[in-house]
DNA sequence: ATGAAAGCGCTAACAC
DNA sequence: GTGTTAGCGCTTTCAT
């Protein structure tokens, strides 16, 4: 591949000035101009990003640490976090963990030594690991310190309203399945949903499964809760694992949702395609991702971030799996 | 961020020791290294990628160009190709073009001034610009020229199979939902189920479809196919397109697979989620992603690929929307 | 308006 | 065994 010396050479000017022409900084007379577009077309010359972001200390990428890209949730995120990074330049290294500490370990390492001028983290393992990187580092689901700006869902509220809605529904004898208990966006939907129950003086019975996206695990877990027709709401963690209890329901000839109501928690796009269609807690994928972007970019421009902390609403998606 | 000058005066050594230690290419004696460690440590120090790879040439990046991160078989993908470019020590740049054949070229020209080792392609909008790149490019889902490696499933044999299957199970009124006409992939599965159904001299209806994912696009489409009650098995391109086609028989009242059978593509977790599960054509992801990546590979290291264009094997997984 | 030269952080050939 | 030095492709200061 050809280099800026080569370009200026076969222009017969110096590097300086093809320098200056990529870049648009500073002046440079319109006949060498079209010298050097033309010698760059000839070559397909493409300037070395590596070696311009030694110089300016910006390599202009980002990276993306994702425990499951697999995941409608994340998936989703990673395109609206994609699509604005784009139009500010960046570009994505994509770190898929798998929920695993060594992985996210070893990306960490990897990231740092391509320099790269952000990273932003999700539902992580790590801890300290992100606190003394000396990189800015913007946080999404979960809270890694409080020197390190987050943007979550208001998943608290979200596990309130589903209650609200299944008890405004006639709902009284309740079922909560619950996510992992590492996972701190999970354990707020749960603590939401039953504190509200306290409040309306309801016990409601909790299960937690072992996973939030192995369909084959989520049904093992499924197996265990005995005399799941005893309930006339159920509330899951995500939207995945609703469909999943949904069908296994369908499987036992329990009608939804007139037996047993049921709301998920994401708003994902297979809430439309089950049938019933899947009642559901929306989180504000769109929100959180540009905020999360216009973040990362304030930070890596040294500008103070106004809000360290900031909650985004969810919202109640009413479809077919509840009454009311 | 500190460089390797820093520590070579700090452990009082040549930067040449330390290159040596940190590469193990070359003797250092115990003592030494000690001394470097401890430097290394303490500064936190990081090697700059972007340096070493302006001049080994290698940037140790590939380029991940995909249409749809969302779109289960793609992100299934991306999640093996990951892993396992990983393994070999590659990092992944996730370029998700939204089809657009500009923001393709965007991307191309991104990773080109980033040095990517190589490109891994699909369902890609361009041709000619990925011939003359000078970088080395593997595609999968679709052929771009005759020059560049491609992993593709064997859709034409999957359509034949679906045909097969339906037939098989007693249907001889059938249609078939096809995808978008620019998508190789979704071309070939229609091909090989109407040049079956030819040979048993059975006409098929044939639908098409103009997105492959987003829901509200699939739903309105649905409604332009008139008598959709007449048939009596159905043939979808994707798994995500026959899950809404089974929602809608459903809210119709159309039993499946009583009335209709249907028949799905690629064996995406949706298939157990729905009910009744749905009957598809596996398409191998994992195999799939496994030859992207050592081909790419191989092609990095110059290494002379024997076959060109690999046709991985699909296989029928029967569940429960169709008889048989 | 343009070019020479220094320097970004690294590797490797070549001295010693 | 280890250090000096040239050079990878680029940007930018400072002359001219």
């Amino acid at each position: 591949m050809s280099n800026i010396r080569e370009i200026a050479k076969r222009a017969g000017v110096g590097i300086a000035t093809v320098s200056r022409y990529i870049n648009s900084t500073g002046y440079v007379s319109e006949e060498v101009k079209l010298k050097i577009q033309k010698e760059i077309d000839e070559l397909g010359y493409t300037p070395n990003a590596l070696a311009r972001a030694i110089f300016t200390k910006n390599s202009m990428t980002l990276g993306l640490m994702i425990p499951n890209i697999t995941n409608p949730f994340f998936n989703q995120m990673a395109t609206i976090i994609e699509e604005h990074a784009n139009r500010y330049g960046y570009t994505l290294f994509l770190c898929n963990t798998q929920d695993s500490r060594k992985k996210e370990i070893e990306y960490l390492g990897i990231l740092k030594s391509h320099r790269v001028a952000g990273i932003i983290a999700s539902r992580t393992m790590c801890k300290e690991e992100y606190v003394n990187i000396n990189i800015p580092v913007v946080s999404f689901e979960n809270h890694i310190s409080s020197d390190i700006p987050t943007i979550s869902s208001n998943n608290y509220n979200g596990g309130r309203m589903a209650f609200g809605h299944l008890y405004d529904g006639g709902c009284r004898n309740m079922l909560h399945i619950k996510g992992p208990r590492t996972f701190e966006a999970t354990e707020m939907r749960y603590k939401g949903f039953v504190d509200a129950a306290k409040e309306k003086k309801l016990s409601v019975d909790v299960v937690e499964f072992e996973s939030d996206f192995q369909v084959k695990m989520l049904e093992g877990n499924l197996n265990d809760i005995k005399n799941i027709e005893h309930y006339d709401g159920i509330f899951v963690f995500n939207d995945i694992a609703a469909a999943i209890v949904m069908k296994y329901l369908k499987e036992r000839d329990i009608k939804i949702p007139q037996d047993i109501q049921i709301i998920g928690f994401d708003n994902s796009f297979i809430c439309e395609l089950l049938h019933p269609s899947l009642t559901t807690v929306q989180q504000p994928i769109e929100e959180i991702g540009v905020l999360v972007v216009e973040s990362i970019i304030d930070l890596i421009n040294n500008e103070e971030l106004i809000i360290k902390d900031y909650l985004v609403e969810t919202r109640l998606i009413q479809r077919n799996s509840t009454l009311l």
